[in-house]
DNA sequence: TAGATTGTTAATCGATTAACAATC
DNA sequence: TAGATTGTTAATCGATTAACAATC
């Protein structure tokens, strides 16, 4: 049976969902095989890295012929958990929570948002077709049915404060979207969506490469 | 002159938007100075890590004292390019769109959405109060208006299309929220915002527990 | 069999941690 | 001055790259 004993980095973990993202577009493009190299030169990574990459998980690949799509695909699938289904409540019914209850998408990966919760249920249940609930419903919910994962689309002000109630209420995992780090018990698993964080990358970025050019600029005077 | 010269890593580059939002907070908070050991603890960083990142930028910090936050927070947003402003466009009206359109604190940072661009100009117009136009209108508005950014809230099918087009018409920097790796030339600077691969690192790190568990209980036997 | 490409070991590179002299 | 904490160099650790034997 497959094992995660090998302790796999998290530097390998956060490429994975890419992995699995192009392996299905090959699959949807009708390819059958593909090496490490010509992956690699898709993914904008070394072919070496590929090799290593999936060899912490195992051997998923031919010698001399390359990697059947399909097959690769499905282990990644089943590295990832994605064989599996998740439970989710959505906290916040704002934009962004109507953004992922809406895209339909995440369903067939077995990610299903059963219930929103909002401080007003009422106008949540005219956009969406999801169960709506008020905040006081919470703690209830979580005691009577079941919930993977928390996925928190509220002001970063409510966030701490309701990732606590549902810690407290029993859920393991947040998919946090709030600006502002969880400050939360060491065996919950949070993952942040920080767009804030994103947004401010891009300006480094930009900020540097105009640094750049202003340099390349004065050497040549 | 501050200089960008040392070639940062972009680990230490991901890095900066969080030590941005943790200095703000201490600020908000009335706290005048901090040690490297204190930020590290808030943080989960260590102190070493600190020093060498700041160190990578210059010396912020005074020797048997500790860094002043406001002083360093001011040297960061400065770091950050956020002391420019940006002028952005918005691709996408639909509810990431909207979110964005509405979350007026970008604004504080310099970070101007100017227009929206959508299939559904009237409908947009409608739900903000920022200028919308066709997607007819957008190779005319990036020629005739200073455009920093480029927004893309769209769905995966059109994403790549849009870009290229964005791209052509002049635009330098992409923050791509459709859920698909853009092909675009290297000058190019683009930044996703992968929700998908979020919820994946969540789900793999919900089988690897689960794993981790069924092992230990099989020990125990 | 010959060619191709994996799986895996070894070498290199980069990032983190440790240590301490400099200095506020 | 003594204590604290930085800035910075050196040591360690981890990730990437290179190389090649195994093998399809």
């Amino acid at each position: 049976m497959q094992s995660y004993a090998k302790n796999v980095s998290m530097t390998v973990v956060r490429r994975l969902p890419k992995y699995y993202q192009y392996l299905k577009d090959l699959e949807d493009r009708g390819v059958e095989k593909i090496s490490s190299k010509e992956l690699a030169s898709l993914m904008g990574l070394t072919a070496s890295q590929i090799r290593q990459d999936l060899n912490s998980f195992g051997a998923y690949g031919q010698q001399g012929y390359g990697y059947r799509v399909l097959e690769l695909k499905e282990a990644i699938k089943q590295i990832l958990g994605l064989s599996a289904t998740y439970d989710c409540i959505l906290i916040g019914g704002g934009n962004i929570g109507q953004a992922l209850a809406k895209y339909n998408h995440y369903r067939k990966d077995g990610i299903l948002i059963n219930a929103i919760f909002d401080v007003d249920p009422e106008e949540v249940a005219r956009k969406t077709d999801i169960a709506a609930y008020g905040m006081d419903g919470l703690e209830d919910y979580v005691a009577n049915n079941s919930v993977d994962i928390c996925i928190l689309a509220i002001p970063r002000e409510a966030a701490q404060n309701v990732a606590d109630r549902v810690v407290k209420a029993g859920v393991r995992a947040i998919l946090n979207f709030a600006p502002i780090d969880l400050d939360l018990p060491e065996n919950v698993i949070v993952n942040n969506v920080s767009i804030t964080d994103n947004f401010y990358t891009l300006t480094y970025l930009l900020a540097e490469d105009a640094m750049l050019k202003e340099q390349q600029k004065q050497k040549n005077t």
